[in-house]
DNA sequence: TGACGATCTTAACTTGGGTTAAGAATATAG
DNA sequence: CTATATTCTTAACCCAAGTTAAGATCGTCA
């Protein structure tokens, strides 16, 4: 399959967007490759593109004023939607960075260009609809698992759900998305060997 | 002010609606009283209506299947919408109890309804728009304050930012909304009379 | 393959929340 | 205005995560 194929086909089946809406699209879509660190957005920033990762797993973090160090907030992968999306549908500055953590291959669509489609076409404004549920979803589950989840909780649901961040990703970022210290996850790892 | 008026001019205040789309609406607004303890929403039900609180204080919580005690997920007062979001838009159970905390007064439409003012008017277009960024908002800060801060600094944010709610709430709804138990909020508290 | 940098684990100690149960303070109703 | 229920605080003990620093392991590239 070729990568508009690949593209096509997942927007398909995330919102059922047909072949006629589709090629409404195809000549806004633009390819870009990220260099493992690169930045998709930064900080004050606004986000002004809506990607979907070809391939490739990108973060987004938080930089605290006063403990100075990254809280990893979201990870998004493979065939899934890259967005700083309070900044994109509100066009204001980003509080956050969200970077590439390997090479990655991105499709993106200008935030003016969608919002063109929105008026020519209900699938467009279909999955403007799902984007945004799919961003409360995100930010749901997040607040979901630290209200209602040990550490040890996170830790499991996150090997189960997305095994493919697990595998490709350092362990102390791991811990940040967990809202632990490196040195916790360790101890978490060490204490389920015996079960 | 007639709480007509009053929720026409709050309507305004938060999505422009005008004096054409609110007459539209009109017929479709119900009120309804709700006891201290009666339900909004209960767990497995799938949420028919939008509401706007004219008086009192709401809360959904969360019943963990482990520890059997109630999480205080969100608190909606006075001048606010209450809704079980997710529930609402997909017309899907709800996970959640929501329930009145005091005696309240509140005006609901049915999703019915709202659907139908939707199609007929942009302003209402846009209500629902700003009703799902306030929902995405309302979930992104519960998990921003978990990831990025501790109980002490969710405390006295919430002071600063619901004094409304602060003060018509007993403690240990609070603690729990925090994510502690009574015990630790006493502590919080005890150990910042010293500053 | 050998050396360096990155990542992960461990140890020792501190800190703060969880738990349970008792008691103090506050509201509410009779 | 007392009795009762509700709410809030305190105490004592436990346990998990934070912190810091050292050391082990793993990868990578010259």
């Amino acid at each position: 399959m070729t990568e508009t194929q690949i593209l096509n086909y997942a927007l398909n089946q995330f919102a059922g967007i047909d072949a006629d809406a589709f090629e409404l699209s195809a000549p806004y879509w633009q390819r870009k490759t990220y260099a493992k660190g690169e930045f998709y957005n930064e900080y004050k920033n606004v986000c002004k593109y809506l990607g979907f990762i070809l391939d490739g797993v990108f973060r987004t973090y938080y930089i605290d004023d006063d403990s100075a160090d990254e809280k990893n907030v979201f990870f998004y992968s493979k065939n899934q939607v890259v967005v700083a999306y309070k900044s994109f549908v509100t066009q204001t500055p980003c509080s956050y960075y969200t970077e590439s953590m390997t090479e990655s291959t991105v499709l993106y669509i200008h935030i003016n260009h969608l919002n063109e489609l929105y008026g020519k076409s209900h699938d467009w404004e279909r999955f403007g609809r799902l984007v945004a549920e799919t961003a409360f979803n995100l930010a749901m589950n997040r607040a979901e698992q630290f209200m209602f989840r040990t550490p040890e909780q996170r830790y499991l649901e996150l090997i189960q759900n997305h095994p493919d961040i697990f595998n490709n990703v350092p362990l102390y970022h791991i811990a940040s998305y967990l809202g632990i210290q490196a040195p916790s996850l360790s101890r978490i790892r060490k204490r389920m060997v015996g079960k």
